[in-house]
DNA sequence: ACACAATTTGAGTATACACTCCAAGTTGGA
DNA sequence: TCCAACTTGGAGTGTATACTCAAATTGTGT
């Protein structure tokens, strides 16, 4: 019934070959083959540790974003600069996580479940923070606007980090800092 | 030397056939042996005519943007308005189109050549109309103010737009025009 | 050392895809 | 009417993919 120890170690190496996969180049260099090569592992061993490839690669985003998180434990006490700040340093750290993460949303199955469903969980969460800390930051801001204005700011973020996928040139701290002085 | 009528004939019901089939179904949708058989052509037609799948992709996806261009001979007489609604209508009108769009822009081939380039090229001038309107509208801007100010009210769109993508239960046009009333 | 569950193997399945090639057919200008 | 340029049919190529399964092996508590 225990899971045994060896069981454990596989899995981290599966999970740690898509990450290095994924971060040095994307989605496309992240095959079924590609992974169980890197972690030494044949596929009926990684399906007997996760349901799917898409399975594993969620893991690893989640895990990669939650690495950035300027207020793990939902304390409620972060600011919409720290906020900014995480998703700049997520995007510096971690660029090509980042781009797949925007297309793992957008290539998911045009059903709606699965990938899409999860990333609008993951948007909806950070919406609900930074709403939360702009209304600490002002308190004269209704929950109602506060929410419109998490929705545009983060909106803002992602539609600048898109256009830094085109262009790797594109200063998007500049640009993202820029974004929050503006709206926040 | 000149082009044969029946192949001009053959090229537009292709080019129809990818319209709409990406409209339907986006890229997943959009196979060779789709296109092929809804336009009632073979394979070898179809290369007879285009270079690959993606020209066509790119062609129908170009002609679906200027087709809500405000401005299309380029006067430069297009307000910030007129370019938010222009952008508010391609979503509303061409959805799924919209979705091929930026997923043509992250998923093409990650050398900088081909889908990357073009949308970026694209971009360009479009910031470049937004930050033109933007000084006719208010006279003390100065061209970098106004090309920082065109690059986030563009992409705040974007990730609104990109945010709608997650659910369509989005109200996009209202987070739009939200975003040009605070950052124009 | 035994039983039994957890784990691993690796060949195999099923399928999908973009793209090629060239013989045969058609068009339209001279 | 001729014929070269153009267009078409359609079988075929090559490659890649995620995933399955039954049997062999290994780990663990007793």
């Amino acid at each position: 019934m225990a899971r045994y120890q060896v069981g454990i170690q596989t899995e981290a190496r599966i999970i740690e070959a898509t990450r290095s996969l994924l971060a040095e180049g994307g989605m496309e260099a992240c095959t079924l083959k590609a992974i169980c090569d890197r972690a030494k592992v044949r596929s009926g061993s990684f399906y007997n540790l996760f349901d799917s490839k898409e399975d594993a690669i969620i893991r690893v985003v989640r895990e990669s974003i939650e690495a950035v998180d300027p207020d793990p434990d939902h304390a409620g006490t972060d600011t919409v600069d720290d906020l900014v700040h995480a998703y700049i340093r997520f995007f510096h750290e971690e660029p090509t996580m980042a781009r797949v993460y925007v297309t793992a949303a957008l290539t998911g199955e045009s059903s709606a479940t699965g990938a899409r469903r999860r990333f609008l969980r993951h948007h909806l969460r950070r919406v609900e923070r930074f709403a939360d800390a702009m209304q600490r930051g002002d308190t004269t801001l209704t929950p109602e606007d506060a929410e419109v204005q998490a929705e545009l700011l983060l909106g803002a973020l992602d539609g600048l980090a898109f256009r830094w996928t085109l262009d790797q040139d594109f200063d998007f701290p500049k640009h993202a800092l820029f974004a929050a002085e503006r709206i926040s």
